[in-house]
DNA sequence: GACTATAATTTTTGTAACAGAATTCAAAAA
DNA sequence: TTTTTGAATTCTGTTACAAAAATTATAGTC
């Protein structure tokens, strides 16, 4: 760091943040609103703009999946409340159904902590059975969660997303299929392995 | 109209425009919108002065009306929370957001066929390992089902709701415990057991 | 040569400013 | 009294502006 010379002059061509780069990737123009509205046009287009992103990294992912992943959207459109039984309220059977309903619960509520942020996956294959995911499950993922020890995950691996655990341990990071078959994944830095999303919880229909 | 005469002088106080006589009937700030959701914001927003305005119209109306007729308005906390989003088809706008409705999956709609015979049940110990159904685990319950073999079933065993393998053979009918510390139990005329629903679903959260 | 820091450049974004339209009232005219 | 007209004031769409953010080329450093 010289003193003497502060300039690194003469023109950058080509040089400027690019088009689209901000945070509705299109421009924009004022238009006026009354004052108790602002708040919730804002919103809804800041939730508008997540929802695009979200479609670009869904877009994306299913050009990574191929056909191992079926992946979809979940809709909370509706809410549907169901009685929610608890094993050790009704075991004093013969239950009069509704005596015993502890809450009613929806299940995208209980399942869904943060709706911009989450994608469902049909698992195929039994890779993770130790986990207790099997073929034809489907994963409720949580792209919004830090990926953390222990965490059952979906990692892009070569061009591909699979389902593993991390592992974060002093001997560094690995993705631990739940198949004995199957060596355990490092992570490094030059690797092109990109976690993906957190499995929040995995549905088997019988 | 005399010619020499244009001035009609002086200060008029108390004139001018009325504040709130505009068509939101408040005060308006400008914000930025990106372009391509500005006819739909406009559109929402005109229509939510026109419903205020009607709101207005028929307290007038209520206020007039005295006892003579019996005028009932709208709850206006459902009205306040009008989403943006419904007016979407209204605006007549290729929007994106289309392409991936279709694609969006509601888990209520997934998992639960009849709403009304349907319940779920919180799993208390591993006796259903085998399964895939652990500990914790949530199960949706249908009562409408029938019964059939093979199908994971919740049973009535002395006054105890338990989740049992349905095993229907020429032998018999037996509940199949999916764990090999527990031996099958005979399901006969005499004995107090009761099939209670059918699971159709198991969810596991992590 | 490779990497880093920085200046240059361009877009974004919230807000202020402006001008014309709309609205309302008081004073003048009929 | 009624009508007309001009002044006053707000509304509203748009433009303008400045600070912030983003991006890249260049200079400097190791």
């Amino acid at each position: 760091m010289t003193e003497k010379n502060i300039t690194a002059g003469g023109a950058r061509k080509g040089a400027g943040r690019k088009k689209g780069s901000g945070k509705f990737g299109e421009e924009t123009k004022v238009i006026r609103v009354p004052e108790s509205k602002v708040t919730i046009v804002k919103h809804w287009l800041s939730e508008q703009a997540e929802a695009e992103q979200q479609q670009k990294d869904l877009q994306e992912a299913q050009a990574l999946a191929g056909d191992k992943l079926h992946i979809q959207l979940p809709d909370s459109s509706e809410k549907v409340l169901i009685p929610l039984h608890s094993h050790k309220v009704v075991a004093g059977f013969p239950s009069p159904a509704d005596d015993y309903v502890e809450t009613r619960l929806d299940l995208n509520d209980k399942l869904i902590q943060n709706k911009q942020a989450t994608f469902l996956l049909t698992v195929q294959g039994d890779s993770m059975k130790k986990a207790g995911i099997h073929d034809g499950d489907i994963l409720v993922v949580d792209r919004s969660l830090t990926p953390q020890d222990g965490k059952i995950v979906i990692a892009a691996l070569d061009g591909e997303l699979t389902v593993k655990t991390l592992s974060i341990k002093s001997t560094g990071t690995w993705l631990v299929p739940e198949n004995d078959n199957y060596p355990p994944i490092p992570v490094r830095e030059e690797s092109d392995i990109v976690i993906w999303g957190v499995v929040t919880a995995t549905i088997k229909q019988f």
